[in-house]
DNA sequence: CATGGGATTGACT
DNA sequence: GTCAATCCCATGC
């Protein structure tokens, strides 16, 4: 098992650490997932809650990289970010679906007995599946309850997808959602193909 | 204080 | 394909 991201992997450029975070662990109790799907946000564009300034929901963005920031979606949903970049500097990672590794059978247990694929293919299903809540928000992703950990140094460069965002309705021309090439956990069918191949990743692992 | 809009999901036609 | 659920928070009066 790799060590937890420190805070100097997160306080970087928010396109950076989407990428990078894909094949990532994230665990939060007994149940852990390899990130499979990101998206980036950053202040600088209006789709980011951040984009607004200082209020009392975006300070955590705006505060240290490499925490927790988790807001509730369409009043139902808790969903996952990691924040980035420098202090007073407001961006975020969205964690959008994982593949499960760990606690499978809890994750079962909270999700209603569906197949490995739908536990965690999608933000809100994952939260449930991990149980995240509001309550994490501020949290420490190095220290926990959640915690993100390195790649696996053996396993190679994940293939990596870029394209655009899900669910938002401005700064749809910027394609800053990542997804691991081929993987069946990712949250939508890829309706895309691949624009560009993506690089020689033979020999890394699948996700 | 009232209103409106979501970084979604699952059930249903 | 359509649509409701449900709540936090930003905005405007």
């Amino acid at each position: 098992m790799t060590a937890p991201l420190s805070r100097d992997f997160y306080e970087r450029p928010v396109l950076e650490v989407a990428r990078e975070l894909i094949g990532c662990t994230v665990e939060c109790g007994e149940t852990a997932g390899i990130v499979v799907e990101t998206e980036a946000y950053h202040e600088s564009e209006p789709a980011c809650h951040a984009f607004i300034g200082l209020t009392p929901r975006t300070r955590i963005l705006f505060g240290p990289a490499g925490k927790a920031y988790v807001y509730r979606s369409y009043g139902i949903h808790a969903l996952l970010n990691a924040v980035c970049e420098g202090e007073g500097e407001g961006a975020a990672v969205l964690i959008r679906a994982l593949k499960p590794v760990h606690g499978l059978e809890l994750m079962r247990t909270r999700r209603g007995g569906l197949p490995d694929e739908q536990l965690c293919s999608g933000p809100g299903k994952l939260s449930q599946a991990l149980g995240v809540t509001l309550a994490h928000n501020g949290t420490d992703l190095a220290r926990g309850p959640i915690r993100i950990r390195a790649r696996e140094p053996g396993w190679g460069t994940p293939g990596i997808v870029a394209g655009p965002r899900v669910g938002i309705s401005k700064a749809i021309d910027l394609d800053w959602r990542f997804y691991a090439a081929g993987s069946r956990h990712v949250s939508k069918p890829l309706v895309v193909k691949l624009r560009s191949s993506p690089r020689d990743v033979r020999g890394a692992r699948e996700l």
